[in-house]
DNA sequence: TTGTAAGCGTTATCAT
DNA sequence: ATGATAACGCTTACAA
């Protein structure tokens, strides 16, 4: 742990002269040689011999030398710092997406700034055009505001990836999840358990894309495909999805003449104010009414019964958005099997998770 | 919104040339002036003619210039960007914390790195000592492995403010939150709103210093100070802070033989485990058991019901933390009142917010 | 295998 | 109020 006062590799000197930070050149003096031995030392190139490896890096270790990012960076045009946009870190969907890139891009020795546009239109759009200084080598970006006609705001001169299901255009790099198949799944397995009178639980009408549309759809084509007639009274509407809109969905659900036997919430949030409404009334869960959400978010394993979800496999989003923006960055020309001139466009499979909310298959 | 191609003042270049980012010499040139007076313009130095301002704007708007960070960043020792060490940006508390940081520091014109250091001590140590780059220009960090005996860690060479209640030590910076006053204001204030026999959920035992030991302390000294005897058959154990822990903590409590008229859980999921274990047996809330939490979680809110709860002051803690980093970067010797030499303390106020899960002040 | 030297795009110190 | 010019610390042709 080295003497007690110079400790570790330090970070950025305080421009007040606190700490003078050392230099390559005093390496290079300290160590006998050239600056550009120490720079081959320092970055690993191949062809140092064993002798002057170990001068060098005696004379690092002595003087604590630590590389100057901002000149290497000016040096090579890149950063390795990326940006995140997201709507809100504190809704647990993008905590998980920003805790998974993170961790991604952490492999791949780079660094993440994480952008909350907190819900403004504005931000996004700043996001993407403000004077952001070329702090970041690139961009992953996830909409809620921005929809389809905001297409032409995407199209910029710097790496960005899409993500998420507000947008699609075959002009950016696009790594989405699969919201109908997911939804589709979730309601089929209810129906296999036995359910009838399958009910959905937070819908925006009219919607088309966007998570809540591609769910609904999904929710419909289920329906179809196992022969079940699609009923308006099974349908709750719900702007927001926090758990208290899952509990007044349900609570009129309930209180209306289709009683369900299944809910598919479109998140997990609306399912857990589901259980509750349901459980409030003294009925059980699964047995009366079996409950489905999706996002599998970190809680849902803990309510009672566990909840059934779709994991939208997040992993795999941040890890392709990750890689793919690095291969960007890097001007690889074919990035994922996509040849030049070309975008990538991905769908990440989604997967039921179950537990103890819904029923076994029949 | 400009030409359709030429999109917003754009961020990096990709380092293979595909754009040539613009310099300020060739504003300069375009706009008939010298680099210092683009560079005056750009840094809104006050000395600058309106006119020559207006010219370089336009050469600067026409050219599509954006300034260099990593030029500026070498220039200046600076990199604007601060690193905000926490352990799990998965849990709602941090997420919620990361993002007032971020808001905060965006206030100041900071960027934040978050780095999760996911339970590990290895990874809190590598936050703090790691051959991070220079890239940061102060460090916030929130430990959680990291204790009182690791207090020599926490000296390092680049300005550090602690955050949270693991360490105590008057050679850094700290912000810290007002556990047990906090823990004390919601037992007492159960107490006074009639209850007799307050539990209390999730204690770590043994614990000292750390949020579980901290409020236990409030908890007892609110006993203490309102006359009411402490009743270990009151005290629930839980080392994880999950929901389910709470709902099985609860079910301990209610099947023991001292049964609770209030709950004082530690934190939110607590909480909303014990309201479900408590209502799961058809008993009222705040009726026949009050609930208060800790920690005033978005969620919380939207509990059944809504549940009163300490809100610990993370938006203080936040400001505090980033403007007396952004103090100590600046090289300021007097932060917050504290004079050169000496280190800022300060302990963040908590604040109960009442909802309907407690009864009202008899 | 290693050394020399030319920038990368800023900011800041002088002059003027 | 503005201009010329020297750093800032690094990488990398090009030389040796």
């Amino acid at each position: 742990m080295k003497t007690k006062s110079s400790n570790g590799g330090g970070l950025a000197k305080s421009l007040d002269g606190a700490t003078k930070s050392v230099t390559m050149r005093e390496v290079a003096q300290a160590a006998g040689v050239s600056v550009k031995t120490v720079s081959n030392v320092v970055n690993d190139y191949e062809h140092v011999s064993e002798a002057t490896r170990r001068k060098v890096n005696t004379a690092i270790e002595k003087l604590g030398y630590v590389v100057n990012v901002s000149a290497r960076n000016l040096r090579l045009g890149q950063t390795g710092v990326i940006s995140l946009v997201i709507p809100d870190l504190q809704l647990p969907y993008f905590a998980q997406l920003s805790s998974l890139v993170i961790g991604e891009a952490k492999k791949l020795g780079l660094h993440v700034i994480v952008e909350p546009t907190l819900y403004s239109r504005e931000g996004e759009i700043d996001a993407l055009h403000g004077s952001r200084q070329n702090l970041f080598d690139g961009v992953i970006f996830s909409p809620l505001e921005l929809g389809q006609e905001d297409v032409d705001q995407l199209k910029v001169d710097y790496p960005l990836v899409l993500i998420g299901e507000r947008i699609f255009t075959n002009t950016v790099d696009h790594v989405a999840t699969e919201n109908v198949e997911g939804a589709k799944r979730a309601t089929s397995y209810l129906i296999q358990s036995g359910c009838r009178r399958v009910a959905v639980l937070g819908v925006h009408p009219g919607e088309k894309v966007g998570s809540a549309g591609l769910r609904f759809q999904g929710y419909r084509e289920a329906l179809e495909e196992n022969g079940i007639e699609f009923d308006e009274r099974l349908v709750a509407p719900a702007g927001m999805w926090h758990r208290v809109d899952g509990v007044n969905a349900m609570n009129e659900l309930l209180d209306g003449d289709a009683r369900p036997d299944g809910v598919v919430a479109l998140n997990d949030m609306l399912a857990s104010g589901a259980m509750h409404a349901i459980q409030m009334r003294g009925l059980k869960v699964p047995d009366d009414i079996s409950v489905i959400g999706f996002d599998n978010s970190d809680d849902s394993q803990y309510l009672s019964p566990p909840l059934s979800s779709i994991a939208p496999g997040l992993e795999a989003v941040a890890r392709l958005s990750v890689r793919v923006l690095r291969d960007r960055i890097d001007g690889k020309t074919d990035v994922l099997g996509v040849g030049p001139g070309r975008h990538v466009f991905r769908k990440v499979s989604s997967a039921l998770v179950v537990r103890g909310s819904t029923k076994p298959l029949e």
